[in-house]
DNA sequence: AGTGACTAAATGCATATGCATGGAATAGTC
DNA sequence: GACTATTCCATGCATATGCATTTAGTCACT
């Protein structure tokens, strides 16, 4: 296996990197200003609403957006602190517990999904066309297995996406 | 101006970030692996060695690295713990005030892309072809304002990118 | 020379994250 | 049934980050 990368494959992954953090700070930047919490507590509120009982365990939830388990138990913890979502104990595993949505979680949701819409044409849709889009997502999906994703298009039809 | 983005610029924009996030992930796994400290010393240093005279106005480094102020500050002080950097006043402007690499400093820069180069290929070289590699950056540029960016694909020339 | 607006950089405080650890429980094997 | 490995989740401690504020200095204008 070559070690070293060419100048291209470089260039591509800065740049990557460079445009996701940027375009990241300025979707960030626009919910801050329209009063709402973090892009994950939305990441979060998505999934479990997404589940037809509105209710997962953590460890699905961390698995549904990539981050470790750590970060999961807290970000659950912010979700119940503001009445967003509440734990209760899973019967058929007495070391877990499910998190479930609350009305509340669903309305900040949606209300987050308006800022949060607006943001992405703003920052991404005005600039690419759909069919820019369509390649962006191709070449992306070679970088990282695809397969074992949630079905982001799928999701997206449903107008209301997933990270 | 549409308020809603199409589900394709939604779903590109999905996959950017979580691509994006498992590519770095692994990259910084790979560095730590190899005893290495996090990737924006290695941003840091290597902005400072390609400075014709080793040395930068604080300001400068936060403009090429695209971090808050108070991240610049942060990120000195610990190069400057580990006697990797030093802090120099400027006699032309007493706010402000130079930071310099050190040899040490060069060197760690040097072993970093060692295994930086190496984490690259693995998580992206290895798969992407050039052509690919071209298109995405071509890609991406339409999301970011490329023109005001530090000369990337001058600088991965040198075979030492910046990020 | 004086002044107001702006800049460069550090920092206090609060919050978030990284990591390893620990406790309780489950699952598989013998 | 006993035992072991693994899993699920929370958390202590240390470090990093976000933000506003502060201080010192610069610059353009009058």
């Amino acid at each position: 296996m070559k070690r070293k990368p060419s100048t291209e494959a470089t260039a591509a992954w800065i740049r990557l990197m460079r445009v996701q953090s940027r375009v990241l700070d300025a979707v960030e930047q626009d919910l801050k200003k329209a009063g709402f919490p973090p892009l994950a507590w939305y990441d979060a509120l998505l999934e479990l609403s997404r589940s037809p009982t509105g209710e997962m365990r953590p460890v699905e939830l961390e698995k549904q957006m990539l981050i470790p388990q750590y970060s999961t138990s807290r970000l659950i913890d912010r979700l119940v602190d503001e009445g967003l979502a509440v734990r209760r104990e899973c019967k058929m595993d007495k070391r877990g517990q499910f998190v479930e949505i609350t009305e509340a979680g669903r309305e900040l949701q949606k209300k987050m999904w308006g800022a949060y819409s607006a943001a992405i044409e703003k920052h991404v849709g005005s600039k690419l066309s759909d069919a820019d889009a369509l390649k962006l997502c191709g070449l992306l999906d070679r970088l990282g297995c695809s397969c074992g994703d949630v079905k982001a298009p799928a999701i997206v039809k449903e107008g209301i996406p997933s990270r």
